[in-house]
DNA sequence: CTGAAAGCGCTTACAG
DNA sequence: CTGAAAGCGCTTACAG
């Protein structure tokens, strides 16, 4: 069933059924009315395909979202489809899997979709300093710091990862832990080493030791692991392998932590009785671990919101933005002061 | 830049480019091989509408998933991707509200990228029983028992979704337990009542009790929540509220049992020490537990495996199976015995 | 093996 | 306000 048929049924021409389909103005209210409930009868839908490739003005707004995992992510998309729901601008969310090259899908998605603009829900600095010169739409790096990518298109909102970490050490350091070990994550890219973000919150655990004055020894003190549950409880238990004393663990991620927490326990240790536990992102389920997690909470209701400000200034006057929103550090039941 | 940028470039016309993309026959390999390197060179992709506006046959699978938090349906969807890996089908998964019309999108899906099969991760049966009618498309229905829907074009792949209630439900009465109580899953749909498949698994909690002569309250001994951590705390909570003998509690997915632990240990409760805990699906995150849970696993490689074999069969010859997978009882530590 | 041309289902100037 | 027609960027019979 093509829009030709709605055309025939009618008695119209397919140009004034495909006005009265898009609001287009140019189309008495009563014929769009006809029109309009003769298509919902017939179950009319209109071909995308057909519809994308000849519509000049570029529609709503396409999310690239990285990894189906990451529930921060997960949530941030959720905003945002709440958000730009009173704005009638279609909102499509793309998944690219977390190893994969996020950019190289947006220069697909941007060719094929052409959409007012992107949101990039996480990016790795790699695959923008390759391919995002090609991009033209105007975009916005989530949770990832891009003011030092140089791109005049690429706007970016995120918290500060050195400070997040740096405050996270802090209050371990502060309850009055010394040994302290950190998971760091990996990614695709650095399998053995820092990914972007674990690298930036190296630097904060690096600030909080050196501004108490306290000896840091991060080559000992850090394991790197992949950001999962098997990746936390690995890390965990090289960890405790490794350094006997431990008394505390900042995991930079509250999936990993999840992980180490049932590493420690299965060591015959407790959280925070032994070992005290610190995690990264806020999550929901941090809140129902037990112990409940202590945590830098990003805030994905404004991460989300103040992206799409950006954005939608950004498309109007071009004009970029790099924005850092305040995170919160919320204590939970997994850490101990001596 | 368009196919004919490149047909100006190489010298050769638009349908000789077009072929020498697509593998099709009917072009010499040296000119293949000089087009395609072109391609590369100019950095040209082909617009995926005009593509899919004129394709004849159809192209890949599509798969549909209900909600994007189902940790299960989430792995289900890694594992279709790497079996179809192999076979260079392109496989797109599409993601709907857990709340959505999966079998409206389905209609679109099919209508703009014509799938050559389309499988569904989850499905309301209403929302089948009014629409599916209309979906042409070889269908597999994964995780949802679909034999009485009655169509005949979609299969299904589930596990026996009474019978595995039945079995959990057995593992705490065998193991002394008499007051139990059941946190089921609601949907959009009933959201006082049983979704679907908290129905089956209703009616498997009766026939353990039943089949054990054991006397069985359904209205007392269960409460509805949604498939969340928030609705398994709630759940938990009001049972134990309601039930103060209460020695046991049955959650229909890891997800509200995980929920309900934290809401058993803020009544000052432990498990498995006075209330044993038994979830449903069989999630990585329910061996990160502590305790870990035991839990009625579904075999989600198995599950992707012959969705996959069935709906190839199926849009070859048009055979349709009604398939049950087996499905494990996994024992953690969160069930004790009286 | 290659080219020229029709056409997929729409949208949108351009006339009237 | 409405219609007729061009054209979006491809694929695919049809000739040669």
């Amino acid at each position: 069933m093509t829009i030709r048929d709605v055309a025939e049924r009618t008695g119209y021409a397919i140009g004034t059924v495909s006005r009265a389909l898009n609001n287009s103005p140019g189309v008495s209210e009563a014929t769009r009315k006809y029109i309009l409930e003769v298509v919902k009868e017939m179950g009319f839908q209109p071909n995308s395909n057909a519809r994308q490739l000849k519509q000049r003005d570029r529609q709503g707004y396409s999310i690239i979202v990285k990894g189906t995992k990451n529930r921060l992510f997960a949530v941030i998309v959720e905003q945002m489809q709440n958000l730009l729901k009173q704005s009638n601008k279609p909102v499509s969310p793309y998944y690219v899997d977390e190893d994969a090259d996020e950019v190289e899908l947006a220069l697909q998605v941007c060719h094929n979709q052409k959409p007012l603009g992107m949101l990039f829900l996480g990016g790795n600095a790699r695959n923008f300093a390759e391919r995002f010169a090609k991009l033209t739409c105007p975009s916005v790096l989530v949770t990832t710091r891009a003011d030092t990518f140089g791109f005049s298109n690429l706007s970016s909102v995120s918290t500060d990862d050195v400070e997040g970490a740096e405050r996270a050490m802090g209050h371990l350091l502060d309850a009055g832990h010394r040994q302290v070990g950190i998971i760091a994550g990996t990614d695709a890219f650095t399998p053995q080493g820092f990914s972007n973000t674990s690298y930036l919150r190296m630097n904060g655990c690096r600030n909080a030791f050196l501004r108490r004055g306290i000896p840091f020894q991060p080559e000992e003190q850090t394991v790197c692991a992949r950001f999962s549950l098997q990746g936390g409880y690995e890390g965990a238990s090289a960890l405790l392998e490794r350094l006997p004393h431990l008394t505390a663990i900042l995991a930079m991620s509250d999936i990993m932590a999840i992980g180490a927490l049932r590493a420690i326990h299965d060591r015959g240790l407790r959280v925070p009785d032994d070992i005290s536990l610190i995690g990264y992102d806020g999550i929901e389920q941090a809140a129902y671990c037990i112990p409940r997690l202590t945590t830098i909470r990003q805030d994905a209701e404004q991460l989300a919101r103040r992206s799409l400000d950006i954005l939608l200034q950004q498309v109007e006057d071009g004009t970029i933005v790099h924005e850092i929103v305040p995170f919160q550090l919320v204590e939970g039941e997994s850490v101990r002061s001596l």
